[in-house]
DNA sequence: ATACCGACCTGTCAGC
DNA sequence: TGCTGACAGGTCGGTA
């Protein structure tokens, strides 16, 4: 489903609800598909950790999280322990006062912040209670999703497509023989472009989604790439694209998907030309085009 | 090394 | 009213 506007919306959501609170427990369900770090791993790390911040890093939500350094001797438990800050819940708790919470919403998932009595919606996967009554939910029916842990900084695969320099945008792709949709999509190049956000620069750039990537010129690649920040930025402004399912961490939809030119317009008029939109199949993916501004 | 392709899942919708 | 197939915002691992 996300892709960097929604992950985005989703992670600044997540901040501005609950930056400062703390997790008091968290219940995990089972899963066919594993979630990448094991429960256990995930509960220690999150029972009794504050939530200093959620950020976007390609199209992961990393969740920073700060443990009171507790001193070691003294460690009560969760439940008793009137309006101070962390409580350690674990005997043994982790040496690191830091950690990271990763989580990827895979073509599905959703990051929701509810009060406690909201129904449970199915295939909800986590449940973190919040220390202020408030409870974090991973709602993810496909499973594509993943959730992980780590001390280590969390880095994405690619440059991040809103603080790559130009020149560096070009030798991304300069050698590359694979169609441009194809490497737009790559996020080992770039971290965070998905299929709707590819197809819709690709419009904004009048070049064809097929166009190998070694074949464009440094002024196609220009408007590549003005196209591409300029497309991510207003999507982010709307909330993101709600194609089917997608929703922000307070349940809303985004509004971008009005503003698509190509997306989802199979057979439908091009906003420029009134050319039926055409759809092909590049690398397994719908790709959009107008055959006559994209070329 | 690079690039397609199917697999991983559930849900929805169009067509018969 | 089913049933079947195509399709869906993403990534992986195997294979060429």
């Amino acid at each position: 489903m996300p892709e960097l506007p929604e992950v985005e919306t989703v992670a600044r959501g997540l901040h501005k609800r609950v930056a400062g609170d703390v997790i008091d427990s968290v219940w995990i369900g089972q899963r066919k598909q594993p979630l990448k770090s094991s429960a256990d791993e995930i509960a220690a790390m999150l029972e009794g950790a504050k939530i200093a911040r959620a950020r976007r890093v390609g199209k992961h939500i990393v969740i920073d999280l700060e443990r009171e350094s507790a001193d070691s001797d003294e460690v009560q438990s969760q439940s008793q322990r009137p309006r101070t800050g962390v409580s350690a819940p674990h005997k043994h708790s982790a040496p690191h006062k830091q950690g990271q919470w990763i989580v990827h919403l895979g073509m599905t998932g959703s990051m929701l912040v509810t009060t406690p009595d909201a129904p449970i919606e199915k295939h909800t996967h986590l449940i973190a209670k919040m220390k202020s009554g408030k409870e974090v939910r991973f709602v993810d029916p496909r499973m594509f999703g993943k959730l992980a842990v780590t001390h280590e900084p969390f880095q994405a695969p690619g440059k991040e497509p809103l603080d790559v320099g130009f020149e560096s945008f070009v030798s991304l792709f300069r050698k590359r023989k694979t169609p441009i949709k194809s490497a737009l999509l790559n996020q080992s190049l770039l971290s965070g472009v998905g299929n709707i956000y590819a197809d819709e620069a690709l419009a904004r750039a009048g070049i064809r989604p097929r166009r190998q990537a070694a074949s464009l010129t440094r002024n196609d690649l220009k408007r590549l790439y003005d196209a591409l920040q300029k497309v991510l930025k207003e999507a982010i402004e709307l909330g993101g694209s709600s194609v089917s399912d997608y929703v922000d961490a307070d349940g809303e939809r985004g509004f971008f998907q009005i503003r698509h030119l190509v997306y989802g317009r199979e057979g439908e008029p091009c906003r420029k030309c009134k050319t039926p939109i055409k759809r092909i199949v590049i690398a397994g993916r719908s790709s959009h085009y107008c055959s006559k501004c994209q070329k």
